[in-house]
DNA sequence: GTTCGATATGCAACTATTTTCATATCGCCT
DNA sequence: AGGCGATATGAAAATAGTTGCATATCGAAC
């Protein structure tokens, strides 16, 4: 996400946008987004949690929880072989990140346009 | 936050929007609003965290910690008297809600409009 | 068939967040 | 003046969230 521009406040507006199950539980957040995108870039969860600077331990557990939620694989799970193992990402993850991305845009615009006002208003 | 309408995944798309310091703490998000409003309508900080279930301890801890970040007062704190005490929005708390209504309207439409898009997306 | 490194997973250790508790202060009301 | 009940605040106790560790499995490559 963005940092938006900051007021002379020193005061910031910050969203973010998350896919949720009926239960509450987030599925596909800034996090998830995050860490599948560099799953994606660097072709192991490994690499990604530390590249992240999470715990394997907590990535591994949080990709398992959205799949449960989700009913459906979101990485390609490789064990052995070349470099020990990998991940790749599903199509559909691939559909969801987009989906994501362009829905970002959509609203930095909005949020963009509110945020004047919302200055104003605050002061 | 309204719930928005479910896809027939179960999965829903949420969003939150709060304002935030430089230093990346948040000042005003979604539990923040619901206690100032809670607290508007209940006439004491007691009655809110009470009524929204969280610890009197931690309900004044945020609110005073919401304060220091602004650098100004968000509750006109009063002891004793009639019922022990109470607390009354401040007119910029008051002024900080309405513009974080105003904001939220914006952004429930914005996300309206591009959830049909997202929708077929992550079919 | 042995080695290598990532995935897979339970569990203990640790950190951070919240609640609970204890205690003090304040000001209207009787 | 004394009681009542909310605000004020520190400190300990309890929860929740993460990390660290140990151990197992897998499969390509040598």
């Amino acid at each position: 996400m963005k940092p938006p521009r900051s007021s002379k406040n020193d005061v910031f507006l910050r969203y973010k946008l998350w896919l949720s199950a009926v239960s509450g539980e987030g599925i596909i957040g800034e996090d998830k987004y995050k860490l599948l995108r560099t799953i994606e870039e660097k072709g192991s969860l490994k690499a990604a949690a530390e590249d992240m600077g999470v715990s394997y331990r907590k990535a591994w557990g949080d990709i398992k929880k959205s799949e449960e939620l989700l009913g459906y694989e979101l990485t390609e799970k490789h064990r052995g072989g070349v470099g020990g193992g990998k991940s790749d990402l599903t199509s559909k993850a691939k559909n969801i990140l987009e989906a994501y991305d362009a829905l970002h845009r959509k609203m930095d615009n909005a949020i963009e346009d509110a945020y004047e006002d919302f200055k104003d208003k605050i002061k």
